[in-house]
DNA sequence: ATAATTAGTACCAATATAGTACTAATTATT
DNA sequence: AATAATTAGTACTATATTGGTACTAATTAT
């Protein structure tokens, strides 16, 4: 199936321990203790995510990283997007695509539908609902243009 | 974005111009020329596809390949499947995982949720849709248990 | 001034991927 | 029976990607 790097994964892993964080700041070593990632690879993260605006930085002495938004406001699309950059599904998929394939490629098109129907969705997820991954809200997505209403299941 | 890799990119290309094609059975010489993929890489495209039953073939003279199934029956969640085996979109999103971050590991959940949700949809998609993707038809989908209905859009 | 912290860059090692090459097996035609 | 065309299988190599690390610069409370 589908993947992600392992540096988006544990990108989550650090912005959700954030969003469970009491205080204000909270610095790189402190988030490494918690997630258990090396330090390294958390400050790594981080620097990401700063560049991302998903979370903001103090420097020095008692600095660290706090979120800019409510867990409700940073989606999973934002967080695939800091990390694995404008790629999409397929070479072709985020743009007009002009490869020398161009004319016989008979299937362009199709792949930036299901790129922005999987886009989409992943807009409608937040860090939130990763934070309390059993919350079931109505998550409105769409497919090829077309809306997708999710819907509780009443069973 | 996600991403799949290019070697499924072209073999949808592939089974796209088996499906346009008259004959019963198709060599892979033919399909290089067709789809203009060098004939190495196209041949060990359709191995993969022989594997993954989704083509049968013929040996010999005069031998080929031709689809088992009609291109409504093939989903793009089995051509994934076919070329990228049953990764999912993290390492623990396929299974139970049990890595040494499992006590600490909040997302895993969210992540197998959001991995059966784009599954769902990429299941819901087949060779034909991709075939005329401007066909936009009722196409269901779920995400974490719940069902999504994909409507056709009237404007 | 010092120590703790983030910012930025660059590098290395490991892995994954694409592409290629070669041999074996199969089968229609002659 | 021989030949040629075709698929099946395996293995290799070069390249690209990725993860992780190291180092230096900038910032700031004490």
């Amino acid at each position: 199936m589908l993947r992600i790097s392992r540096l988006t994964d544990y990108g989550t892993v650090v912005l959700v321990a954030m969003l469970s964080n009491k205080k204000d700041l909270i610095s790189a070593s402190e988030l490494s203790e918690i997630t258990d990632i090396n330090f390294p690879t958390v400050s790594k993260i981080l620097k990401i995510l700063y560049k991302a605006d998903i979370v903001e930085s103090v420097r020095g002495i008692n600095g660290g990283y706090k979120l800019i938004k409510n867990g409700m406001d940073i989606s999973i699309a934002d967080i695939i997007d800091a990390f694995e950059g404008p790629i999409a599904i397929t070479d072709c998929s985020s743009h007009k695509c002009h490869c020398k394939h161009e004319s016989h490629c008979s299937t362009g098109l199709a792949w930036q539908d299901i790129n922005e129907s999987i886009r989409s969705l992943l807009k409608k997820i937040t860090l939130a609902d990763m934070q309390d991954n059993k919350n079931k809200n109505v998550l409105p997505a769409q497919f090829a243009g077309m809306p997708i209403n999710i819907e509780h299941q009443v069973k």
